[in-house]
DNA sequence: GATTACCAGTCGTCAGATGTTTTTGGAAGG
DNA sequence: CCTTCCAAAAACATCTGACGACTGGTAATC
């Protein structure tokens, strides 16, 4: 025999209103039926929809304008979980255990990419290198990002995209990474060329040693 | 002049309830003051009352249990969100991310660390030795998860040292890490002591060295 | 044409009532 | 004395209806 449970409907609620965001049906900005709407479309009261939308809006998926109405403000509850304990943090150390992910992505990625992981990797290096040629610098910036989000995704942990895109967005947001300024200032950038060629060859070893170095050399 | 701004008397009575639990004055485990009491105590509806303590329940601070009452579940939002990202993903890619937190946290001990940061990892190494000699594993497995834990907090990084004890104790409850048990079988360990010294010398490059060398020994 | 006044829609809050579940205390029975 | 059973109390779950406050757009006004 299986065991029963009695759910809440107001979770019930939740649940579906949840689903209609993660599944996209309800896009990030879009407003979401008014309460009334969701009362006769779902069958239930005002109050028990309105406790489901409050929890979604401490979830940081919703807000609410009184007045106006209900917009979809993200899609993904735990990454507004990660960035908001990111805001309360020191810029310095989002990025030291940003590194400690991107080491561990480098070596990760040396033994699992495939062709197209290469391929993708290979493309955001070209397009940092023409950028840093063109000296404009926000387009530097977002190959550099691109480029170890590459790195990331070679590793094959969704886990650890999921992570590092948190940090990574989270940390563009309020601060540029001094040392990629510095390094777009000198034009002289080594490691990343090491670093993706390690994983290509899928030494892993001298990946996460690269990677390393990048460390260290902040 | 300033602008003056409507605050929802649901998110005033919410701020209100998390205080109460980050304060530490409801302790987890405890069960609240009922709707009815709050509604007196704070000049709100019971409804209002309601809105308020569901976003906490949906953030996982609190728990309710019809016809008991609602009790504190967990005091750290961000700790709820990450493991509940967690338990949806698998061991293996956890242990990866652990793994990345300690290299860097090695690293960064050994340019940070105090003297009574040394002492811990001193206390932990041999609980952990006495614990192997006795063969215990249960208290094995703890000592080094505190040992790393204090590698950790030896970072001065509390970013770090959140999402470091986030991730170790969500492990904790789902699997035992195998290399720790290989390890405890086999007796032998050199690594362990290697990070510790390094740590203590204030070698950073060693200490990222040889946390990476117990991820590659895996 | 610009400004103002109004109005419909929407969220915010409240009060009261009823249903469901758990706990608990006491009464009945062994 | 102990166990079992039942009823009442306590607490959360849900609904209904109402009113207030705010926003955005529209129509009237100057």
């Amino acid at each position: 025999m299986r065991k029963v449970q009695r759910v809440s409907l107001v979770e019930t609620v939740g649940a579906q209103l949840r689903d209609e965001i993660t599944s996209g049906r309800w896009a990030l900005g879009d407003r979401i039926p008014s309460e009334g709407e969701l009362t006769e479309r779902l069958g239930v009261s005002r109050a028990s929809i309105r406790e489901a939308v409050r929890g979604l809006v401490q979830a940081g998926l919703l807000a609410t304008r009184q007045g106006d109405g209900t917009y979809v403000t993200a899609s993904d509850a735990t990454d507004v979980a990660i960035r908001r304990r990111l805001t309360v943090a020191d810029d310095s150390h989002v990025i030291e255990v940003r590194r400690g992910l991107d080491i561990v992505a480098a070596g990760l990625a040396a033994t699992r990419r495939t062709e197209s992981d290469v391929a993708a990797l290979q493309a955001a290096l070209q397009e940092r290198a023409a950028a840093g040629q063109a000296r404009d610098e926000e387009a530097f910036v977002a190959a550099d990002v691109e480029f170890h989000l590459c790195v990331a995704r070679a590793a094959h942990n969704p886990l650890l995209v999921d992570l590092y895109s948190s940090i990574a967005r989270a940390l563009a947001e309020s601060v540029r990474d001094d040392r990629c300024l510095q390094v777009f200032a000198s034009g002289e950038d080594s490691w990343h060329d090491v670093l993706a060629k390690a994983i290509d060859a899928g030494d892993a070893s001298v990946a996460s040693a690269a990677s390393l170095a990048l460390l260290e050399n902040s």
